[in-house]
DNA sequence: AAATTTGCCAACCGCGGCTAA
DNA sequence: ATTAGCCGCGGTTGGCAAATT
């Protein structure tokens, strides 16, 4: 099948936005939504090609984008789920409110790539690996605890995220936490695995910060880790294991 | 001060999945 | 079952700014 570029029709703009483009596209997302990103640049009076409008408004324009560098906690969080996902990146960004994949994409590549490398150079090379990035062009080894520069209250998420291993190899998800040790039998990670089970519970998800630590566990859906930190960011991470194992686990206490 | 290199980020390109006809 | 079109994703690149020589 052959597939028309998305731009073939001269005449349509490229490169960088000017401040009035972004005026057009928002007021007429505003107004009417984006059901259809083929037609909008059309219907909107913008000489720009859907797709472009479309990427426009995901990466930048979107008003609940959040602005800003990086804190400490969501590099590890990135880190800890590009070990778990690869290189899926809007599957990570969806784990991070506020962050688009292009964002997150652009923060590994330029920062937490160079940040492992280094560490695990200066580690020691023999650490067993557990990863799961073979969908990754990059396998590596991110299994060596993050040093963290930030105050120890910080360590929640860190700390949780750093004990969670994947062995893809044995279909292995292990959680470790202070108390406890929970294994559960791990198919495969997909985004419909995700998707469905955020959407069959979520209750699980914080809509607020919470002031303290928080662990929580969602019935036989998974885990909600909820770091304590101070400046109030919104992030939480969740780890949801597959249904059905059963029993509650023991709760441990982070 | 000028030239060159490096780092970063916004945006583009092309592929694959999904869906409607 | 096939085809065509749209959308979303991941990889890549162009261009600007800062740092270095």
């Amino acid at each position: 099948m052959v597939r028309a570029p998305c731009c073939e029709k001269m005449g349509l703009k490229k490169g960088p936005w000017t401040p009035e483009e972004d005026q057009i596209l928002v007021s007429f997302i505003q107004k009417y939504g984006h059901g259809n990103w083929r037609a909008l640049p059309k219907q909107a009076g913008l000489l720009r090609c859907g797709k472009s409008c479309r990427l426009r408004w995901i990466n930048y324009l979107r008003p609940d984008i959040k602005r800003g560098n990086f804190t400490r906690e969501e590099e590890e969080a990135i880190i800890k789920l590009h070990e778990m996902l690869g290189n899926r990146w809007s599957a990570i960004a969806a784990r991070l409110p506020g962050r688009t994949d292009n964002e997150i994409k652009n923060v590994w590549h330029t920062h937490l790539k160079k940040r492992l490398k280094d560490q695990t150079s200066t580690s020691s090379p023999a650490s067993s690996a557990s990863n799961v990035t073979s969908q990754s062009a990059e396998p590596e080894n991110m299994n060596s605890p993050q040093p963290s520069s930030s105050s120890s209250d910080v360590s929640s998420v860190t700390e949780v995220s750093a004990a969670l291993t994947h062995d893809n190899h044995q279909d292995m998800i292990t959680i470790k936490g202070e108390n406890m040790e929970l294994s559960e039998t791990f198919p495969e990670i997909d985004d419909s695995f995700w998707s469905e089970a955020l959407s069959a519970d979520n209750s699980s998800i914080p809509l607020e910060f919470p002031e303290a630590t928080n662990y929580q566990y969602s019935g036989e859906l998974g885990f909600t880790f909820c770091p304590n930190m101070d400046d109030g960011m919104e992030f939480w991470y969740d780890l949801f294991i597959r249904a059905g194992h059963g029993d509650t686990p023991e709760l441990p206490e982070f």
